[in-house]
DNA sequence: ACTGTACGATACTCTCCAGTATCGTTTCTC
DNA sequence: GAGAAACGATACTGGAGAGTATCGTACAGT
């Protein structure tokens, strides 16, 4: 939710307006997302959102601004499922099943695009580093510290530090297949290696056993 | 491109237009590095470099083909030390020390901006990102492959895939302390996470023995 | 000293693009 | 159905920046 929008669409409930402002946001996300901020032209935002250049200026008054709108607006989404029912079950589930999740939202297409935007601008736009990293990987790495928190304890875990190791197991899970992404030299990580990636990632944090077998809670 | 350029100007050892083509190149790493390729201007590279800008074009016909030089240049020192040597001692020292050597290489600002630029730049370059990619992760990951390729079988080594092993100890080593500094968020990571940071990779690939932290006494 | 090549300075062209102005038309609200 | 707000189309301004032209000067090698 941005802070225009809050409080010029909730006041008058023009149905229209928010329709054409949606439009806009969308379009300006395809090519701010493709081209960047500077290669972006606000002619091409205005012609993919399927609108008069006029109306984009009359939403949002500058390029800044309608830049900083769609990067806010990606950031409210990148995690918009709620991770913590995910640990309601055993360990290697709760975790496996985290993984899956987080690989799928690093890599999503969008997600990669944003990343790689604002890194590009961070420069230029130095609050947008901060808010991407607060919604994205800080989001992340706050709810698995949680997780390890209240499993402090627990026989099985590996866990020392749980912030530590929660940053530790999501940097295995995207490591360099994730900057082999950014930098356009793959298109997604193979299935393969994905496996592998949460493999490790779980091996790191818990005590699993020498073999498939996995060594049920019994006495060491 | 490039490629006849360096030919051409080797062929005729001019000192002057040589002294002259590294101003070039440096005036224009430090322009490119700090906006990007669009938000880098060509007046700016001629005056930073202490050059006319007809001069800046007689030795790079174009800015993309400056940007592909300064790109190129970079990437051929980011390892310039050779990595071999640093291995020829007890394998908790080796693996201490070829850390602190990551630490120094992937933090360096230059190495960062190239980074950050690479990426940001990957669409319209696209053999740049490969590049880099080669001359500066592939590059560490492989010498510490070969490392555990060479010491397979021995005691003390958690290695069962070089290849993987090798990725994974640097991916702990940089993290999202890597992220943070690409975002601007932080400066440099803290002495102690870098600390941490190479424990936990050296913990990942070596049985180390129980240490301090290892007993469990708090939290009840 | 001589000649060719590289350099500097300036001014210029051309294109792209952010942002504005105008005004007629559509659409929502009451 | 009337009034108000939003939209569309188009043309425009102003500025920034890539790349060029010209011509006079500085320097290297013989």
């Amino acid at each position: 939710m941005t802070f225009s929008e809050s409080l010029g669409a909730a006041a008058h409930s023009n149905r229209r307006r928010d329709a054409k402002r949606e439009a806009i946001l969308r379009g300006a996300r395809t090519v701010f997302l493709g081209s960047g901020f500077e290669g972006a032209s606000m002619d091409t935002v205005a012609a993919r959102a399927g609108v008069s250049k006029m109306t984009v200026y009359r939403h949002y008054g500058s390029k800044e601004s309608l830049f900083a709108g769609v990067i806010t607006d990606l950031c409210d989404h990148i995690v918009d499922n709620d991770l913590v029912e995910i640990f309601e079950q055993p360990p290697r589930q709760a975790l496996a099943k985290f993984a899956e999740k987080m690989i799928a939202i690093t890599f999503a297409p969008d997600t990669i695009g944003l990343h790689r935007v604002v890194i590009a601008e961070s420069h230029r736009f130095p609050q947008l580093g901060r808010l991407f990293y607060g919604a994205g990987p800080e989001v992340c790495i706050a709810a698995l510290e949680g997780y390890f928190r209240r499993t402090k304890g627990q026989r099985g875990f590996k866990v020392r530090n749980p912030r530590r190791s929660a940053e530790e197991f999501l940097e295995l899970l995207r490591g360099y297949a994730h900057l082999r992404v950014l930098l356009g030299i793959d298109k997604q990580p193979s299935t393969k290696e994905i496996r592998e990636r949460i493999d490790s990632a779980i091996r790191h944090v818990l005590d699993v056993g020498p073999l498939k077998a996995s060594v049920r809670k019994d006495k060491a």
